[in-house]
DNA sequence: CTTAGACATTCCACTATCGACATGTCAAGA
DNA sequence: TCTTGACATGTCGATAGTGGAATGTCTAAG
């Protein structure tokens, strides 16, 4: 349940934000870190606030909420981070389908890579016109989320190197040839 | 919908494999790349098998199963592989958490870090352990099981490089202190 | 003979996620 | 004035995923 969390965690960092407001940091700060579509977060936020959670601090014009963290929230909240394990991830359609590769033409296995590696080369751009787009202060929220941001960078760079190795393992097999 | 095809291509390559045979593939082969609990599992195979993508192709002691695809899952398994777009990952609870760490204590941060660590140099024993029990041959499933057993162990390097840089990173803040 | 443990399947209730749709407000410029 | 587009919240149905329990069979060791 961690939709949840990070829709707190947000609220927490940024008191007064509306569900509005909330997508839009989806969108740009947790895009790669959590997703979530916009029935997600107004059903969450409708959880929350019934749970005791988060509160609508202020009604603003358009039928605007603002939403502020209770006390329970943030106990919530520190819970979460300091007494609970995260999971890891175990799910990479993009490795899933490498897996069964041997099933396709050796020219759809390098299509295949080569697609990839294009993708890569994008949400790389991406992201470096993100870190540009944001104004990274000195609050918390920047102060972490840079830390993240290179995570991104990091990883996006490991498979880039990753796929022009196996690119190189595919055409000339290691070892015991076949 | 990849479970799906995680079974079929399983099955393509491991013909007359049980349910519970499949099982055991996915807790070593698959499991950092798509996990799968019994229910999941068992369902999906009376979902292929009504769908008409495999089939029952004998019945052994205890009730067992064998299963085989039959020609119109081997060209699902062709379509998903070669005609439709593998979605990138959005979602790593480590990295959400990462991105909050600015509501905790400076000790109970280094902790989570530490702890983040401590867990990556358990599974990156666990994918050697694994590497040297499986018996590595010459077909398909090995080759490209390689591949991605090789994506697991730098993908593992990264973040632990990552987690010690973002250590220092914490205890020695850059450009502008605060 | 007994029993532990691997083999093997199936069902259930719950929660999470996705994608599309519906509805409406407000501000600014043509 | 009209229209466009950003702001803003909400509902629905379908599918996917989790975790646990129930049930039973076969084999090998003691």
């Amino acid at each position: 349940m961690s939709l949840r969390h990070a829709v707190l965690g947000l609220l927490a960092e940024m008191d007064g934000s509306s569900g509005y407001d909330l997508m839009r940091m989806f969108e740009v700060s947790l895009a790669n870190v959590w997703g979530a579509t916009q029935s997600q977060l107004y059903g969450e936020l409708a959880k929350l606030t019934a749970d005791g959670f988060i509160e609508v601090v202020e009604e603003g014009p358009r039928g605007r909420k603002a939403y502020g963290v209770t006390a329970a929230g943030r106990e919530e909240l520190r819970r979460w981070l300091t007494e609970t394990a995260p999971k890891a991830v175990r799910r990479d359609e993009v490795l899933l389908r490498v897996f069964f590769l041997g099933l396709v033409t050796p020219e759809q296995r390098e299509e295949y890579l080569r697609g990839r590696a294009a993708e890569l080369a994008e949400r790389q751009a991406g992201i470096e016109a993100v870190e540009e787009a944001v104004s990274w202060g000195e609050d918390d929220l920047s102060r972490y989320g840079r830390l993240v941001m290179e995570y991104g960078k990091r990883f996006m760079a490991m498979r880039r190197e990753w796929m022009e190795w196996a690119l190189r393992e595919l055409e000339d097999p290691p070892t015991s040839a076949r």
